[in-house]
DNA sequence: AATGAGTATTATGTATGACATAATAAAATT
DNA sequence: AATTTTATTATGTCATACATAATACTCATT
């Protein structure tokens, strides 16, 4: 047996915690007895009696619980099951001044990549109102040459608004957390500042390919319209 | 003043309990004092007492902490400080059985973007070990005419490869956690069984334009190869 | 002086009992 | 029947005590 084997052979002893098993017991409680939404689950000394530990265990396990977002308690109601809203637990801790810089700059890449990968979604959701929307948006567009002084109000009602197109509202809700991070990053020194301030595909060129071209088109022009920040990424 | 403006007003009592005080002083106490990872705050006794609390109080805030992934308790230790591990926190509540199906759907849809979308880091940053590493891979890869029987474990040792040469850790741990819900998705009756099983872009083709191609290339690829998955959810 | 066994200390983990508070249900009043 | 008042109930908070594990310390041994 070598050391790894070893050491996981190690790693298998339970240093759990009772909070922790009894976190896995009620998780799995839930799993089983298949509670829908809405349901209730047993009060806090009950459990506490049921699963034979003290109520101050039984109040952390569910504090946990709550904060997966997988019950909200309410007095006298008792706790009842919810739907786990998976970004607003970690919008929790999604602040740019604990997060270390490596993690941060991370999340801007991610950016990038949803953005540019979004293309098949978009076109299959899009609707006329929606195009209508953009055009309403990039029409206050400041002009080219003052592309630079990058109004940041601007970037989020664009890029935001191709978030809600696509439908999927987790990542829109991914987007919403990441704008405090993306807004640090772009101010920090953590990037370098984009030498070149060339113009690159526009707002209003994305809008038109949206409105009459192809995912593949627009992959290439998000992908053109954020050369300054790959730049900045890739030095 | 109308009925918003007087709702938004109500809407401002202070409804948040002592606990959620507390938390949010905690964290300001973070961020405030710039305490750096490996730091130790006071212990629960001095902030229940520094606070004007009772140490239940101040546990359970401590606990919420715990679980944003901002500190880590010892004992006699006490509490440090640790870089917060995004998605450690939100795998926790990603759990298939407990996901409504709309969450589900969604986070399949994120999968495919994400896939897309990370063209560019991954010509950035692969290597030729990496290369080698691929090849390996698709070199076990089953004969075209049974694609259909899709092996997943084959399917996750590519994409997860992938996952890995984007050099983006944080990425890497969203595929990991989403393995159980990709699975899951894929077996459940959640979206249409794929009608066609027309062949696609291969793993091994998309080996190739990883090696001798271009990002733009690779996007279309990867669409290409993803097909009877959009296929599935635009029906 | 270095090592190691044994002991003391300390901060978190767990248990228990009590009361406060808010939401609901039940009863009483109009 | 509708509304107010009261009682009930389950969570929220507090206080105290003890258990446990990790660390620091002591001291004997070499």
């Amino acid at each position: 047996m070598n050391l790894t084997a070893l050491k996981n052979n190690f790693k298998s002893v339970d240093t759990s915690s009772l909070v922790d098993k009894v976190e896995a017991n009620l998780v799995e409680l839930l799993k089983e007895k298949k509670l829908k939404v809405g349901d209730s689950i047993p009060k806090e000394i009950e459990l506490a009696e049921s699963l034979g530990v003290s109520r101050t265990v039984i109040r952390e396990a569910l504090l946990r619980l709550r904060m997966m977002g997988l019950i909200e308690s309410k007095k006298k109601k008792g706790a009842v099951i919810t739907s786990p809203d998976l970004f607003g637990i970690m919008s929790k801790s999604m602040n740019p001044h604990v997060l270390d810089q490596d993690t941060l700059k991370e999340i801007f890449e991610i950016r990038l990549v949803l953005e540019i990968g979004m293309a098949d979604l978009l076109f299959y959701r899009i609707t006329k109102e929606d195009i209508k929307e953009l055009k309403d948006i990039v029409s206050t567009e400041p002009p080219a040459t003052q592309f630079h002084l990058f109004n940041i109000e601007h970037e989020i009602a664009f890029h935001g608004k191709l978030y809600e197109i696509t439908g999927n509202s987790a990542m829109k809700k991914f987007q919403k957390m990441l704008l405090p991070v993306f807004d640090y990053v772009h101010h920090s020194g953590l990037l370098k500042k984009q030498p070149l301030l060339k113009m690159f595909v526009s707002h209003k060129e994305l809008v038109a390919i949206l409105e009459n071209g192809t995912p593949e088109q627009f992959r290439n022009g998000m992908r053109n319209h954020l050369e300054n920040h790959f730049a900045r990424l890739f030095d």
